[in-house]
DNA sequence: GTGAAAGCGCTAACAG
DNA sequence: CTGTTAGCGCTTTCAC
């Protein structure tokens, strides 16, 4: 194995056919102008000798690489690997490839990824987080290439992108009026995320002001504790439960079934992030609200490249529409 | 934003140090013969100014890029994240970078991948996957660059690493024998996965043969339906459970608990994989077999860098260690 | 129509 | 000790 057998170079097209470095390039780049024969007797040439023009040698002309750096210290992948997927998806028909760099939340570890980056030339990078209200340990406010920002705080004037939140969550709590319920509860995460506040202000605003809010931890295990509180003797006994994410709502579902209480007979049961490895094993499979961080991650691309073709982009927060994902814990049919 | 101050390019340097582009070059890399002063001089300058060369330049004359690509089709992240960090701890002081691809199990843009990342001058690939025993979909057999294996099948010659889990259930069972259980059960996945084969195996050999092994899926839901069988009015009652996987055990637990038997004084259970977000969560936290993929990471950036340097290594599969988490799902003291 | 030559940013011989 | 020169693999003027 291993049998290297070497890189066919553009030098060696040129030989074989005859003709000039030049031409070959020209000849399979589509430019400048020669017979049609020339041109395809360099291009089949090619062909069968397999040549792939060295992407580098090209990049050290053109001043692009067709390659970015994606910013993470998400070391779970919950966040990083759909947005990354995205990304790809993006990106991939261009040619362009990603550079993954984990940080452990390590502002010196940081800083090297990002030098290494640099100095490998990437058009641009992405940044992502786990966190929309936390910024990564790293200054990247003088970087020489553009960068976006993806579901992770960043400054005013960045380019950024996160899921509306809101929407979402707003989503969730009218298809839980929609399906009759009328004593709504949210069980969410620490009051201190942004995530927790806005998921939380839009329930609010649908479920009234006097529906319960309980802020805790986003852990299955807050969900439990959460439903002993809402159906203690004197608690308000919800019929529909708005979860922060879906540990909770997972949490909240085992709980209930413990007590007795039928999902969705009795209580519907939402939850948020659609993670699949929890949503999809919950008895029975939870509703949830999808944050379409693919298709986050698509736009991320799209928007890296054109910043790095100098195209104008403003910038801003930009929000990026949640979508509810239906399964059987809150009842009614299937929607989508 | 966005106002991009040209690199520093080491003609800068040299024009500002008043000597040449070859003797600071030479300055900067330690090499060639020159004055103290002149090698310090250009040094200072080149760190004030910020000085960093452009990598693919280098790269294009040391014909190695300090570049290495991981291929996977695991979407999800589960193996390929922590062999990710692996990697980059391995690698990251060496200045090398890693190209994620997510192939999503499509041949076709596995392929294109590939290219472009050969295009691109990759020193080397590494493999992996979410299968001990299928291959990714591409072949890669006539690849320029030296390719390591890491948890998925490669060719009888290849570069491979794989997790030990004959080792690792070993530790599982003689964990639970320790213990005091005599009656023991393996619920597992379909018999057709080598590691579920390899982990049986090794159980049926430390347990006895008459020790039932249950094969299913990989699910909670299977942990659930196993329990039912063995907890049957004639079944086995065992005492100790060994789970194919974490999510097997905890459908394994929350069964066990709701027939009201308790984990882990009556029965303790073991998992397989570690994976946090399970494990963690389970009611009580699962004592887990720990496949070290991080480990195996470093490992596997260490034999790639290796490759690439053209030292020898020697094909063949090489088995990495597992390792025993407890938590308290099977009783007795942590041991670690 | 085609090719010679310059050059992307850097390193490595080889002169001086 | 330092600078000149030749390239890494490719694209791109600009002559011919």
């Amino acid at each position: 194995m291993a049998v290297s057998t070497e890189r066919i170079r553009l030098t060696d097209v040129a030989r074989l056919a005859g003709v000039s470095v030049a031409t070959a390039s020209k000849a399979l780049n589509g430019t400048g102008r020669m017979t049609l024969e020339t041109r395809q007797k360099v291009k089949r040439l090619a062909d069968e000798l397999g040549f792939r023009p060295n992407a580098m040698a090209r990049a050290m002309i053109s001043q692009r690489s067709f390659t970015v750096g994606l910013l993470t210290n998400d070391t779970y992948g919950r966040f990083s690997l759909p947005l990354m997927a995205g990304i790809t998806e993006a990106l991939a028909d261009e040619g362009v490839s990603v550079f993954l760099c984990g940080i452990e939340d390590d502002a010196e570890m940081a800083r090297r990824h990002v030098d290494a980056m640099l100095d490998k030339q990437v058009d641009g990078v992405i940044c992502t987080g786990k966190r929309i209200d936390k910024a990564l340990p790293v200054d990247l406010s003088d970087l020489s290439v553009p960068i976006v920002y993806a579901y992770t705080k960043a400054p005013e004037d960045a380019v950024t992108l996160v899921s509306d939140d809101a929407q979402g969550a707003r989503e969730a709590v009218r298809r839980l009026i929609e399906l009759g319920r009328s004593k709504l509860a949210h069980v969410t995460g620490p009051e201190k995320f942004a995530a927790a506040q806005e998921r939380a202000g839009a329930f609010a605003e649908l479920a009234g002001d006097d529906a319960p809010i309980l802020y805790g931890e986003w852990s299955e295990d807050w969900g439990h504790r959460a439903v002993a509180e809402l159906f203690a003797e004197n608690g308000p006994q919800p019929d529909g439960i708005f979860c922060g994410n879906d540990q909770i709502a997972r949490g909240v579902i085992d709980a209930l079934r413990e007590r007795g209480i039928g999902v969705p007979e009795t209580v519907s049961v939402i939850g948020f992030d659609n993670w699949e490895i929890v949503a999809g094993a919950t008895r029975p499979p939870l509703t949830s609200v999808d944050m379409n961080l693919r298709e986050l991650g698509r736009e991320a691309g799209r928007l890296i490249m054109a910043l790095s073709e100098g195209k104008a982009i403003e910038p801003g927060l930009r929000r990026m529409p949640c979508q509810l994902v239906v399964r059987s814990s809150c009842g009614g049919g299937r929607t989508n």
